[in-house]
RNA sequence: GGGAUCUUAGCUCAGCUGGGAGAGCAUCUGCCUUACAAGCAGAGGGUCACAGGUUCGAGCCCUGUAGGUCCCACCA
């Protein structure tokens, strides 16, 4: 024995050390090669300032798996990896990290501020990569990308120096959703929306000139009237024909305002009558177009009320709403207050809520750039899986509105707008043109917001490969065939990647995207900071390996959909890779060198037979579901191989023949050779699941092997598929499950060994049973075995098994209570009844006669036919024990 | 308001194009059988939410009902 396995498997003795080899011989890095087909998955990035956590660990699992099975099956694989700057979060976070130092980021100033970032990068942009190695990622590490490296952002530039020559980027006056928290403005898809408890006050408006006649409004935000400029009614609502074109005088404010007639508000709803705040409020927006009313800012960008709000300037928003509702209440203008629950839109990031306002920013027009990736989708070219993940995708195309780009922060790529000091002009452009093209002076300033980080995102498939540049990278990894990630950024990130390849390559950025869900705790609940409830892949890698994780997040849940997280899934995972180690350790341990070569076929028996086949076939199945992306299905077939059928038959049945090694060699070696060859091929099998333990295995077993990760991947082989040892095998188990479980019933203990005879007249079966014999007679507890056509020699007292072709009789005489033994058989035969009937019933109904399928209704019968047998065998036993 | 999705064994979930209900964990009974007690061998446990329909046949397809979850949405 000269190659062995640890006694016990732990994954800490092996992860690091093999992970280590395997970026040394630089396995993952994949250069462009003509003669090879490539398979590109670009990684979604992490942020920088990010940890891994679970949705990380199953993102990036899922990514592993597909790269290293294409990669086994011979294709060029690349799997693009990198990290995302993240503008908002990072700003965030080293804001607060200088605040805990004492530092105010406008007192470092931009430059001053931007310093530290990167330097925040340097320290914690390795972290999360360092991670992901320890999940076994093969990622081709050389060609690690960052969203804002030269490269990447000259892509952005670029991106945004076409669109905007095309139009399709343009600066307005827009009502934006604005973060009073972060201080900047935010894309729609950054809002969530959130159901709040409030209150609907409903505030009487004075009509001017006609003492005591008011209207009433009724609003959920009542500071927002400082800013209105008109109440609105239906046209044709009749409460209200004779006010519309009156003025009203604003409460608090004393302004004067209009009552207009738009078809925008709904009759049935509240008074009928609604307070049209045009700066606040994106309907109120739209209103105030058509009705050409001012716009009245009454906030700061921090949410306090701006000089607009007359005496309220400077009071916090929620302040002034206190302050004002009771001031009307004094003035007899408050008649009710609601309660009333209703969505209020919050930052994803801070949580703050976001108040509607109107300003200045760069927006990307949606309209025209939308529809490719609406067609892709439409026409197959993208495939979204799980399938229903395109009602999603055109919910939101079909709703899309532009896009705004421009953030109030400093992190980030910088807008490449320039501003004439002295007439106000500015240009797009790569480089301060230094002198304004319309007044000529030398006043440009750059503009001072940056860019979406989605911006930079959006471009991930082809900026990592060298775009703008033409490079040979790009032109022949490009496209991507596969994204994976999770559903819920599908706004946010890839649909916009879709437009912007169809934008800037002309071609769809990949052909098929993955989906995965949520990893929730084990209640069901997001995994979150503020609850705690998080749990972390390292903590879950240092106490059960990496493979174990991996597993755990692979199997026992559908595409798409979330999962919760166990530690006793985990456990079992564990338990799993720690039966493949045993297995490969008993292996190892029985295998002599140079004694294995490669028998033929004459030389095979039965069982090994049986084990290739099998094999064989699972190779082919796990494949299909490879192809189909049924990653959980795939695994738990290799799974229920390797510990079902490899271990609990084939291995065992090996051992007999290996313990008669003196008296038949050959059977033994070739025992060898299939224990061997099977494991083998399991592990490939299993390799892109469990990286780690196959690769320890694969190189003890074979010391000429320099790794699993380059190793072919089984293909199906028709001539290692038998269907007749298939079939003899499951008679034997039949026999050998029949035979445990009547003496587990009759609590025969194992020790006990007892004689066999197996009755059938069934030559072929005999000739199974015979040739078979040292196979399954220490799984049966045998003593001896007699194969024969009839009962003679056996006693009365035996105890029978009848199982599909046969009857076996244990003579178990001193142990054997008739009482009992009837019992069983009368169990039996209900069982049986039942089947019989069942399938009765069937065969006589001649509809299923004449329109079930042919192959149906012969499996059937079959059926019948070996009830019936089973039944005759066990009615005869009960009549001879009567 | 629109849409998606779920409801299967005590728990968590699989179940691919419709053809006799599965896994892991938990429970019960035996086993330290010399690869593995992180194991082995047995066993129990489910009118597949409910009501209709299509079909020779439905956990799977269609309609409706109830409950849960999620996403989207400008009813102030």
């Amino acid at each position: 024995m000269s190659k062995e396995l640890a006694k016990t498997y732990d994954p800490k003795d092996i992860e690091d050390r093999l992970y280590q080899k395997w970026e040394e011989n630089k396995y993952f890095h994949a250069e462009p090669d003509r003669s090879k087909k490539p398979f590109t998955i670009v990684m979604p990035p992490p942020n920088i300032t990010g940890q891994l956590h679970m949705g990380h660990a199953l993102d990036n699992t899922m990514q592993d798996i597909l790269i290293r099975y294409k990669r086994m099956q011979g294709y060029n694989a690349l799997w693009q990896p990198g990290t995302d700057h993240a503008s908002i979060s990072t700003e965030v976070k080293v804001i607060e990290s200088l605040k805990e130092q004492g530092i105010d980021k406008n007192d470092l100033g931009r430059e001053g501020f931007l310093e530290k970032v990167w330097e925040w990068r340097e320290e914690y942009g390795g972290r999360i990569i360092r991670q992901l190695k320890k999940m076994g990622s093969s990622a081709d590490w050389d060609r690690e990308r960052f969203t804002m490296d030269e490269g990447c952002s000259k892509a952005v530039q670029d991106v945004f120096i076409k669109l905007y020559e095309k139009g399709l980027i343009y600066k307005g006056s827009r009502i934006v959703n604005w973060c009073p928290v972060c201080q900047t403005s935010i894309s729609d898809a950054e809002v969530e929306h959130e159901e709040q408890d409030g209150c609907f006050w409903h505030i009487n408006y004075p009509v001017k000139g006609e003492e005591g006649r008011f209207v009433e409004i009724a609003t959920t935000r009542p500071e927002t009237l400082l800013g209105d400029t008109a109440v609105a009614v239906n046209p044709e609502d009749e409460r209200y024909q004779d006010i519309v074109g009156k003025t009203l005088i604003l409460p608090l404010v004393g302004r004067e305002i209009p009552v207009v007639a738009d078809h925008y508000v709904d009759k049935e709803f509240g008074t009928g009558c609604v307070k049209i705040t045009p700066a606040h409020d994106p309907n109120d927006f739209e209103v105030g177009k058509r009705h050409n009313l001012p716009e009245i800012n009454v906030l700061n960008d921090d949410a306090t009320i701006n000089a607009n709000g007359g005496k309220y300037q400077g009071m916090d928003r929620y302040e002034a709403r206190k302050q004002m509702v009771q001031e009307l209440e004094e003035q007899g203008l408050l008649v009710k207050v609601v309660p009333h629950s209703h969505n209020v839109g919050t930052h994803d990031r801070c949580s703050a809520t976001v108040e509607p306002m109107v300003k200045q920013q760069w927006f990307v027009k949606m309209d025209e750039l939308i529809k490719p990736a609406v067609e892709a989708v439409k026409n197959g070219e993208i495939k979204l899986l799980p399938e229903r993940m395109d009602k999603t995708y055109f919910n939101w195309t079909d709703n899309i509105r532009d896009w705004c780009i421009s953030r109030q922060l400093w992190w980030g790529h910088r807008i490449p707008a320039y501003y004439c000091a002295d007439c106000g002009e500015f240009v797009v452009a790569r480089e301060n043109p230094g002198k304004c093209p319309k007044c000529g002076c030398a006043h440009m300033t750059q503009d001072e917001d940056t860019l979406d980080t989605w911006f930079s995102s959006a471009l991930w498939p082809f900026s990592t490969l060298g775009w703008p540049e033409k490079t040979e990278d790009l032109d022949y990894f490009y496209p991507n065939d596969v994204l994976v990630t999770g559903y819920d950024i599908i706004f946010f990130w890839v649909i916009r990647m879709i437009f912007s390849g169809y934008e800037q390559m002309g071609e769809a950025p990949f052909h098929t995207v993955l989906f995965h869900g949520l990893v929730r705790d084990s209640q069901g609940r997001k995994m979150s900071k503020s609850l705690g409830n998080g749990i972390d892949p390292l903590e879950v890698i240092d106490k059960y390996g990496a493979d174990a994780l991996r597993l755990t997040l692979i199997t026992g849940n559908a595409p798409g959909n979330d999962m919760r997280f166990y530690w006793e899934r985990v456990e079992s995972a564990r338990n799993f890779a720690n039966k493949v180690w045993n297995a490969s350790r008993f292996i190892m341990m029985n295998i002599v060198e140079g004694e294995i070569t490669e028998p033929s076929l004459e030389q095979l028996r039965i069982g090994d037979k049986w084990i290739l086949s099998k094999v064989n076939t699972l190779a082919q199945d796990v494949t299909e579901n490879m192809d189909k992306f049924e990653l959980g299905i795939a695994v738990q077939k290799v799974y229920d191989f390797i510990w079902d059928e490899f271990c609990d038959w084939y291995i065992e049945i090996a051992k007999a023949r290996m313990s008669r090694k003196e008296e038949d060699p050959e059977s033994a070696k070739v025992a060898m050779w299939t224990l061997k060859t099977v494991l083998v091929q399991a592990l490939k099998l299993l390799h892109p699941y469990m990286p780690f333990i196959t690769e320890e295995i694969f190189c003890t077993l074979q010391a000429e092997e320099p790794t699993i990760m380059l190793s072919k991947w089984p293909e199906y082989r028709e001539e290692y598929h038998f269907a007749a040892e298939e079939e003899a095998v499951e008679h034997v188990k039949d026999l050998i499950k029949g035979v445990r479980n009547t003496r587990a019933e009759m609590n025969v203990p194992p020790s006990r060994k007892a004689k066999l005879y197996i009755v059938t007249e069934d030559t072929g079966l005999q000739h199974t049973f015979k040739t078979m014999k040292s196979a399954y007679m220490r799984l049966a507890s045998a003593s001896e075995v007699l194969v024969q056509a009839d009962k003679s020699g056996i006693g009365e007292d035996a105890v029978s098994v009848v199982i599909p072709g046969a009857v076996i009789y244990l003579p178990l005489e001193d142990l054997v209570d008739l009482e009992k033994e009837k019992e069983r058989l009368l169990k039996e035969k209900d069982k049986l009844s039942k089947e019989l009937s069942r399938s009765k019933g069937m065969l006589s109904n001649e509809k299923f006669l004449n329109r079930a399928p042919e192959e149906k209704v012969r499996e059937e019968r079959d059926k019948l036919a070996k009830y019936e047998q089973m039944m005759a065998q066990v009615e005869e036993r009960l009549e001879q024990m009567k």
